[in-house]
DNA sequence: ATCAATGCAAATAATTTGCACGTCC
DNA sequence: GGACGTGCAAATTATTTGCATTGAT
């Protein structure tokens, strides 16, 4: 299980070393941290946790760190409409995502048939490093909850008829 | 070429009259203006030209007037690394961009191979409705920036060289 | 005349920055 | 011991909100 997280840590060993940058406690906290979930995480969520773990850190820091960690590539930065998302890159490479408009829920895609159609297209002046894509629509939850949601409604009505009606024949 | 203004003006007209909202001169100052950028345009820049073509509109009601383009998709929200940009989309229904790294800078990309490929991926429990890929990587011209600034170093490295045989000679 | 929509300014949220201090090499 | 990285707090930026005023219907 924490197979994933022990190479993680050597690529950022690594990386520190070849580039005289410090080893310091923090970062492997908050790389620890990061891979700790198996999706998305918002900055206050990795915060909470490495508090909860005991190891606070200050929110400069946090920034800093997840910066350093995108430059290697351990983790991107989704900006979605309701906030700004981190995801720790190293086991799952698809970029591919659905997302809740309601909800917010993300899953992971697929991502092979989006890729081939990638690499398959022309682009302009431009040399092509990574892509993202996101599939934007409701959840099975969200939905049943909109279906519950009418049904109440036209009860409501029909109720609101036949009160009508009694009322009309006072 | 107004052709499109014209379109779009239609739409909204017909929204607020099937909505009991109102008319007003703001909304279709903003929509004109966002419709005349031919790609991303940013809060700031819709701000400015609304203010050039002396018709100038509150912070609060750009954002609630965008807001409202939004949900009519007259208007998307892109939201990268480099800030919230906008986009008129009657026009273009392509949601692929490239987007340089370096510069921010953005082209459409033809999207049938990748909207094929959307369709022929399976969705967990959803009900898919849009999409958005984003391929990033680096501009031509950025590539020619970096390629001259490595050549400028390089060459400053063999001045340096030269520097210090005859320093040495002394 | 009414009430939705605007403008303004203040509030909130998210991120960055500058500086003093601690700690890794 | 020296410089890099961290913590803290202030600064900056982006967006939202509340309220008084205006203007479309």
């Amino acid at each position: 299980m924490d197979d994933v997280k022990v190479e993680v840590k050597q690529i950022l060993t690594q990386y520190l070393e070849q580039n005289n940058m410090r080893k310091t406690v923090e970062r492997f906290a908050v790389l620890n941290a990061a891979y700790s979930f198996d999706t998305f995480f918002t900055i206050e969520e990795l915060n909470e946790l490495l508090g909860r773990n005991s190891f606070p850190v200050s929110r400069a820091t946090l920034y800093n760190t997840l910066k350093l960690f995108q430059t290697l590539q351990l983790v991107v930065c989704h900006r979605l409409n309701d906030g700004t998302k981190y995801e720790a890159t190293y086991t799952h490479r698809s970029n591919c995502h659905q997302i809740c408009t309601i909800c917010g829920k993300v899953s992971e895609l697929d991502s092979r048939k989006i890729a081939d159609a990638v690499d398959n297209t022309r682009f302009k002046r431009f040399r092509r490093e990574s892509f993202s894509l996101y599939v934007y629509g409701i959840c099975s939850s969200c939905q049943a909850k909109m279906t519950r949601e009418r049904n109440r409604k036209s009860k409501e009505k029909v109720a609101n008829k036949k009160t009508n009606i009694i009322n009309n024949r006072k």
